[in-house]
RNA sequence: GUGAGUGUAGUUCAAUGGUUAGAGCACUGGAUUGUGGUUCCAGUUGUUGGGGGUUCGAGUCCCCUCACUCACCCCA
């Protein structure tokens, strides 16, 4: 608590380690178990990029690149961003290495930490975790359906099965303009009285507006025009069926009118997958469609489908209903003596060898405290080896749990441990 | 960036402005020879986050600063 001189992690920067770090390897296997029985691979893409990847794909106007980038100088003079997401390098990565000559749809999923310069509070962090995934060269609705459920069964299978998918569309090039056209007409003379992050939106991004959390904003906006009710006939279509194919996968959603989402590349489906066990960050997943950011970033005009996950948000659920896993060594070799340092070594050599855990106790301690130790770290058994065990050629032991105990020869330790670790 | 709350031992917390800042847990050792947990005994750790001020006297009151936490904002 003290001194200034203690190295410390960085503001909003954490370390994971256990019994925490369980949890998130738990996520992680079961991610990309399911993941790839939906054809998905992983890609590991560089945490940084060139600044302009980021600005061009997230959009200049939006909080993100604005104020919240990791962003610097690198020796040779090129601006550099630490990512701040995942979308944008998985997109940056499918056009260089020109993915979409592979058969589409191309499915990709990463896992790793992303940066962005906040404050920190119960659920956010400056550098946190995203499993995030990403498929290519598709417009249909039947891949939104297929990627939500996949989805909805990841948070099943770690017991979070009562959170609702809310889902909107915003439109395409086509139609979005007729909408903000109408939004802002609806609006017209009493715009003046939004707040002022409104009148920026106003001029900037009027779809914002609907998501201002402002009182005054909310009243104003009372009866406003919904997206929905002026697609174009292909949005329309692709929604209609999208909630039909939602609706026969048996995930339950709700239509949320107002959720638009703060990334600028979204086009069509915005979903989002919220908790009200987490705090103001409640936000666990969150995606959509964004069928113009391959092109927009210098690549093929691909459609694509994306989300993403926050670890921590996750592991704070995944704690609440699963118990706590604490992984404890299966033997723990207490050791007499010189000669049985010696021994002692060569037996947990060959029991690790078969897969075994074994801790081994300090040969200059007592019986009584490396006892004790074994109790601390919850070893299943004790293996005493001393001069007298040593002479006669057997070991004697102890199963903690019930204080059992006996002995066996050396020659069967290896089967001794079988079925037990 | 804005606002609020909290900073005392490794940890959780005590200490009407008044001696040398305490307790539980944890940790280490021991309770007649080589058997854990329960129990008993003993021991270790603090510039009370840092700096300044008020006062005869500050962990306690005031100011500044730093850190943490929560919220706004924004988002996963």
């Amino acid at each position: 608590m003290s001194s200034a001189e203690k190295y410390r992690a960085l503001k909003g920067m954490r370390d994971v380690l256990p019994p925490d770090i369980y949890v998130w390897q738990k996520i992680e296997g079961i991610a990309s178990g399911l993941f790839a029985s939906y054809g998905f691979s992983e890609v590991r893409t560089p945490v940084a990029e060139a600044t302009g990847l980021f600005t061009r794909g997230i959009g200049e106007g939006t909080d993100i690149v604005d104020k919240e980038m990791y962003t610097f100088e690198d020796k040779g003079g090129r601006s550099i961003s630490l990512r701040p997401e995942g979308t944008a390098s998985v997109v940056r990565s499918y056009i260089e290495h020109q993915l979409h000559t592979l058969p589409s749809p191309q499915k990709f999923y990463y896992a790793g930490p992303m940066f962005r310069y906040e404050r920190p509070q119960s659920g956010r962090f400056r550098q946190f975790y995203q499993i995030g995934v990403e498929a290519f060269g598709s417009s249909s609705p039947a891949l939104d359906a297929e990627v939500i459920s996949m989805l909805r069964h990841f948070l099943q299978r770690l017991g979070l099965d009562q959170l609702v998918v809310q889902v909107n569309s915003i439109g395409c090039a086509a139609c979005r303009p007729g909408y903000t056209g109408t939004l802002i007409s609806f609006l017209g003379e009493r715009q003046g009285e939004l707040c002022p992050d409104c009148q920026r939106r106003h001029a900037q991004n009027p779809l914002r507006i609907l998501d201002c959390k402002v009182p005054q904003c909310i009243a104003l906006r009372q009866g406003a025009p919904k997206v929905m009710d002026h697609l174009c006939a292909d949005c329309r279509q692709h929604m209609e069926l999208l909630q039909h194919l939602l609706t026969g996968l048996e995930i339950p959603f709700v239509l949320n009118h107002e959720m638009v989402r703060g990334l600028d590349y979204y086009t069509r489906t915005v979903f989002e997958v919220t908790s009200g066990d987490l705090g103001a960050q409640n936000a666990v997943a969150a995606g959509g469609r964004y069928d113009r950011l391959v092109s927009e970033c210098g690549g093929p005009d691909v459609p694509a489908f994306g989300f993403a996950v926050g670890m921590e948000r996750i592991t704070e659920l995944v704690k609440k209903t699963l118990p706590a896993v604490h992984p404890a060594p299966s033997a723990f070799l207490a050791l007499l003596g010189a000669q049985a340092l010696y021994e002692g070594l060569r037996i947990a050599d060959r029991l690790r060898t078969a897969g075994i855990w074994t801790e081994t106790g300090d040969h200059t301690a007592s019986l009584k405290s490396q006892m004790r130790k074994a109790d601390r770290v919850a070893a299943a058994f004790v293996i005493i080896i001393g001069d007298d065990e040593l002479a006669a050629g057997e070991f004697r032991w102890k199963k903690l749990a019930d204080g059992t105990g006996g002995s066996a020869p050396f020659s069967a330790l290896s089967s001794f441990f079988c079925g037990c670790s």
